[in-house]
RNA sequence: GGUCUGUUCAUCUAAGGGUUAGGAUUCAAGAUUUUCAUUCUUGCCAUAGGGGUUCGAAUCCCCUACAGACUACCA
């Protein structure tokens, strides 16, 4: 077992745009089996087809690209095992169902869901809860009490039917998690899942991702740790089916809570905190629209750091991996057992340590793009690699930049009052007249230049730095803060400082 | 209700029987700066509670509390 290949797979459903915990677990997965040279397959676990959502699964193929992970055998790039769509796979299950039944581990039950809402109902008024499972399992409908003929026909006659999994009594399943260790849980507290549904021919999640694991020879199942309860389920299954000699090792990976409160996270706790829960912006078929990391400004890089680090550590102070670095580090010694908050205001900071590593040519590229399609301006590259330069330290995201220095490329619609009444002071608009004569002289209008003519300026006359400069900055650019003024004179030119400063000793 | 899992600063976490319980984010203060940001320095803040075991417990055991997941012909 130890010297079998790596596979593992992420097998999300198609009910909807996939959560950043799922994407989580996606990175896992990942990050293991590249750890280990072995194999990543992504598996659409599409069997309720009552909830299937259509652009579901594009989502989560374009979710995983966007990461970053690169896919090795799936819907789209195929493989041996394939097909990777359960729909797709619909022949295969029933003869497994059909074996269990055969060996006695499952049996035919002919309830409506009607009769099962009742009997729930009953138990619930007399403070129980209905258990389907060895002591109620005899009172029904089941090929344990029909006889074989009157089985047959109910079947044949098209009568709805299940196959369910015909929990043993009291028996203790042992079970290892790579995670959590040894855990043990008794027979009797567990009940008949339902395993195979005549109403769409199709199998439940259990026996299906039983009999996909087995036969694309997963090594690893990773997966959410809300899946811990059918752990023994799945267990028993795999004993059921005599796979238990090659039967994938387990991990259960903490879940991803909510940033205030109580619980998991949930989609609406993005919307009510104004953090997004998605990775990708996503449009639902009627029409709502919720946040995704992508179209919110992150960077992919940022997105898998910050998501790596929720529920896994180094062991070491590092904070900022590469997806390589990841890869090499990632073990399951290092994942907690506990569920991880998730942190908004730590997920920027993040971001922001990308946006200051990357090159003032990288990010002008980025910003320009930004520019064109945002705010359709088509500006100087050097212009703009000079704006990014001044402003990375300031800012989160690309379109901060704009948003904290959008004056380069306008002048100020306004100028704010609190500052207004701080550094325009009686002598200012005399001040700033003398100011344009001394600007209008500098021939190479570049910043040293300016900062060293208005030093000498402010030296000479006695003005104070503060005064001049604060005055000269609220009249450029409407605020009290930002960059350095010389370097706000030299980026907008000097035709265009002397007209601010004369609209603003005429306006202000 | 039942089953399972968990519990170290506000948050993410380190410390695998012996450290003043460490780091990061946030927050606060100071220095630097023409403002802001950066940078630097400093500060605040934690082993859920109670019992054991041990010379010694955040770490091992038990109980309590709290939290979470699951409890569908969903995944």
């Amino acid at each position: 077992m130890s010297n079998r290949r790596v596979r593992v797979r992420f097998a999300p459903s198609p009910t909807g745009p996939l959560h950043i915990g799922g994407v989580r677990t996606a990175l896992f997965n990942y990050f293991f089996a590249k750890r280990h040279g072995g194999d990543f397959l992504l598996r659409i676990e599409d069997t309720d087809s009552q909830r299937f959502v259509p652009g579901a699964e594009e989502y989560i193929n374009e979710a995983l690209r966007w990461c970053g992970i690169k896919i090795d055998e799936g819907v789209a790039e195929g493989g041996k095992y394939a097909p990777y769509r359960q729909s797709e796979r619909r022949a295969i299950y029933k003869q497994y169902a059909d074996q269990l039944v055969a060996s006695g581990n499952a049996y035919y039950a002919f309830d409506t869901s009607e009769s099962l809402d009742e009997l729930r109902k009953e138990a619930e008024a007399k403070g129980n809860a209905f258990t389907y499972n060895y002591e109620n399992r005899n009172r029904m409908v089941t090929s344990l009490t029909l006889s074989q003929e009157e089985v047959q026909t109910r079947i044949s006659k098209g009568e709805k039917w299940v196959i369910r999994f015909k929990m043993p009594e009291n028996e203790e399943v042992k079970m290892h998690d790579l995670i959590r260790g040894d855990v043990v849980v008794n027979t009797s507290t567990l009940d008949d899942k339902v395993l195979f549904k005549s109403s769409d021919m199709l199998p439940t999640y259990h026996l299906a991702n039983i009999t996909d694991d087995h036969l694309m020879e997963i090594s690893h199942v990773i997966r959410g740790e809300e899946w811990l309860p059918s752990f023994p389920l799945h267990v028993l299954l795999y004993k059921a089916l005599g796979w238990t000699e090659n039967m994938p090792q387990f991990a259960h990976l903490p879940l991803l809570l909510k940033p205030a409160g109580n619980g998991k996270l949930s989609k609406r706790d993005g919307d009510k905190m104004g953090f997004p829960v998605f990775p990708l912006l996503w449009k639902s078929p009627e029409g709502e629209t919720s946040h995704g990391y992508r179209e919110d400004g992150y960077f992919p890089e940022a997105f898998v750091n910050l998501l790596a680090l929720l529920g896994w550590n180094p062991g070491t102070e590092q904070e900022i991996f590469s997806m390589d670095e990841l890869i090499q580090q990632f073990s399951f010694e290092h994942v907690n057992k506990s569920g991880a908050r998730f942190d908004p205001v730590k997920a920027k900071w993040f971001n922001h340590q990308y946006l200051v590593q990357k090159s003032n040519t990288e990010l002008a590229e980025l910003y320009q793009q930004f520019l064109i399609s945002e705010k359709n301006i088509t500006a100087e590259p050097a212009k703009v690699e000079r704006i990014v330069g001044l402003m990375k330290e300031r800012v989160n995201f690309i379109h901060e930049i704009w948003e904290k220095s959008a004056f380069f490329f306008g002048k100020p619609t306004s100028y704010d009052a609190a500052s207004v009444q701080k550094f325009w002071k009686a002598d200012t608009a005399a001040i700033m007249k003398e100011v344009i004569v001394v600007l209008d002289n500098i021939n190479q209008f570049e910043a040293h230049q300016i900062e060293e003519k208005l030093i000498t300026f402010i030296n000479e006359k006695g003005y104070g730095m503060g005064k001049v400069m604060n005055a000269l900055r609220l009249i450029l650019i409407g605020i009290s803060n930002g960059p350095g003024v010389a370097d706000i004179c030299e980026i907008i030119g000097k035709e265009e400082t002397i007209e601010r400063i004369n609209r603003a000793i005429e306006s202000i």
